[in-house]
DNA sequence: TATTATTGTTGCACTATGCAACAATAAAGC
DNA sequence: GCTTTATTGTTGCATAGTGCAACAATAATA
């Protein structure tokens, strides 16, 4: 929910008033779904990366720009999913709080303690590929596994759960693992992906049959894992040029 | 893009700045996909119909507060789809000219001149119970066929595109008929309304088995409709309780 | 060499869907 | 009254997709 300009900035100058950006950024490793969560110093507090939009930016330039900060990755899958305008979100307690941790006076009237309307992102990112950046309020940014995330301030829980909605529902129509999985992984890897943003298990032959006739998987060398049992071919996608 | 309550609030006060709604207000008539458009006197100039959040609201009570107001209708089928941010939809240009078709002086401060963000909404209404009304700036709100729409002020062309898309993919997991239509209605015109969201002709047969098979409509007495053939039978959609 | 675990594949049953055909029927033409 | 016409409700058939179970292949271990 916060900005590296801010303490320069006791206005929120340059920005558009009351508008914020916040993501839920997927990667996926160890075959689980994970997001990134921002923790501020001795506050207990979690939050979701955010941030806002200058007053001469697009939106969508906002989003990746922010996106890029987070992650030092560009060219990455973002997708607008939400707009969060509950009277309910707005609670400065939480930031105050923040505030007060990093050793700032707490003006009632600060530009960060008003009502904001957030718009939420999801993105998915290639896990190794990410290098998480706390920002200058938060002083820890880390993979949690979505299903042992901590508790997280204002509405950001509901943020989160809206946005695995929506991934689950542009699963199949978006080709979502091309954007999780590193170049090459096997069958059993891309099940897993899908089976935990669906949240159930999939049948293990309809499943390879239905990649295989999709015809977007290029099958490379096998892959000996030293495990007593076949070793399982390695597959990529085939960019859709 | 406006509200009544302009000419006694030259500053916008009350109302979050920079954030507007917009609706894509959708009906079925004679066959075919209709939505509400606003027209301003003396300008040919064409318009969403929109609103402001007050500073005390949810986001969701102003957009179903904004669109009672233009529909006359309440307990409507509304759902966010997207945010809009770009700086191309940042033009003071068209409702400068509306302030002045009105003979009002245009201040180039006034509240309305300045970048918005909107948040894009669309509502399933039935056509015959719903009352547009224009607001205090517009002087017409009409129905317009989805395919004959007027060219429309700022980027609300995609904002409409935007929402048949949402539309289109929503179509099989929402009970979109439901909203759209009369209390009863043969399965042709439900095949229609498909056909005219997706687009695409459907499959007669096909279309009967599977609606009937979803157990979700309930067949009532024939309607004899004058015509030289078979009497077709009227539906009902059961209420899911 | 036999065992074990996992992978790739295939057969079968079941469901969904496009297409074509057929029967039913409301009104019009004769 | 009888036939014709247009549309509707229904059904049969071919095809495609999917869950389930089974089987063969195989890399490492015992």
């Amino acid at each position: 929910m916060t900005t590296a300009t801010d303490e320069t900035n006791p206005d929120g100058r340059g920005f558009l008033p009351g508008l914020a950006l916040d993501f839920v950024i997927f990667g996926f490793h160890d075959q689980e779904l994970k997001i990134l969560i921002l923790e501020y110093k001795n506050t207990d507090l979690f939050a979701l990366p955010g941030g806002f939009v200058r007053e001469k930016e697009d939106l969508e330039s906002a989003a990746r720009r922010v996106l890029a900060q987070r992650t030092g990755l560009t060219d990455i899958y973002l997708e607008q999913f939400h707009t969060f305008g509950s009277l309910q979100r707005y609670d400065p307690a939480p930031l105050a709080q923040i505030m007060q941790a990093k050793g700032h006076a707490v003006q009632p009237d600060h530009w960060l303690l008003r009502r904001f309307v957030t718009v939420g992102y999801y993105a998915l990112v290639d896990f190794t590929q990410a290098v998480p950046q706390p920002d200058a309020m938060a002083d820890r940014c880390a993979w949690y596994e979505l299903h042992q995330l901590p508790s997280l301030m204002l509405d950001h829980k509901s943020i989160v759960a809206k946005a695995l909605e929506t991934l689950r529902e542009t699963l199949d129509r978006k080709l979502i693992g091309f954007n999780l999985l590193e170049e090459s992984f096997t069958m059993h890897t891309l099940q897993r992906l899908y089976e935990t943003v669906l949240g159930e298990p999939l049948n293990r032959s309809s499943f390879q049959r239905r990649m295989l006739s999709l015809g977007i998987l290029q099958r490379l060398e096998k892959t000996y894992t030293g495990k007593a049992h076949k070793a399982p071919y390695l597959y990529r996608f085939i960019q859709p040029e």
